[in-house]
DNA sequence: TTGACATATATGGAAAACCATATATATTAA
DNA sequence: TTAATATATATGGTTTTCCATATATGTCAA
């Protein structure tokens, strides 16, 4: 993992925050993280898609669904950072969490709050 | 100090090189950073310039040269991110360190190696 | 002292490269 | 068919880069 392109990935507003909603929920499908940013599912998959080329993040489809996570083998400082970062900018997601709990039908686990 | 901005200022070769370097060195002076990065001296100073106005580092004049080192008020967080990213880069800067200490009449302190 | 020149750094402006967004369309699964 | 997600394309906007030039400081000689 170059740093340079590890922090490209985490320069962008929509790819910072679901990389952070990530690091903090575990594992979120689209139409979650679409709520979460209130914002339109063709740029959320975009960036996702982005993130995964990357190696960043890992996907798994379940039925309908396409559920993202954190990629586990990312180097330690890597996830150093951005447990460091979801950590101390509680601020910086706080609307996103909560949409995410006002969201009704969440697929499968409700999990949240 | 807003995550986004801060990342947007470590998502470039030139400016993720100075900060680790000044992360680990303490304080350059331009002319040394552009020894190290073996690259122009306005493109250096325009993302010195970039990197001061986000505030990650300050400037200190002393006679012909001007130092600059990392904000010591930066956010825990922050300091937190550089430090795990310089200590576990070390191939990324390798060149740019070797290049520095082969450096000659090095302004005022000579350290290094 | 003054003037001429050298060195270090900063900045304006133009061109090129890159990135994010929206819309439309395609794919996949139920 | 519908719901969820992905991708292609066009476009606008930002960023990076380069070159030329400006400023600031220091040096040296008359």
């Amino acid at each position: 993992m170059e740093p340079v392109q590890f922090y490209k990935c985490l320069a962008d507003d929509t790819r910072l925050r679901c990389l952070m909603l990530l690091t903090d929920e575990g594992e979120l499908c689209v139409c979650e993280l679409t709520e979460a940013l209130q914002d339109i599912q063709p740029k959320i998959s975009r960036h996702l898609a982005q993130l995964r080329q990357c190696g960043l993040i890992l996907d798994r489809r379940e039925g309908k669904w396409v559920y993202y996570r954190i990629n586990p083998k990312l180097p330690q400082w890597a996830h150093c950072v951005l447990r460091e970062t979801a950590n101390n900018n509680a601020l910086f997601l706080k609307q996103n969490k909560a949409n995410l709990c006002k969201m009704g039908d969440r697929p499968e686990r409700e999990a949240c709050c």
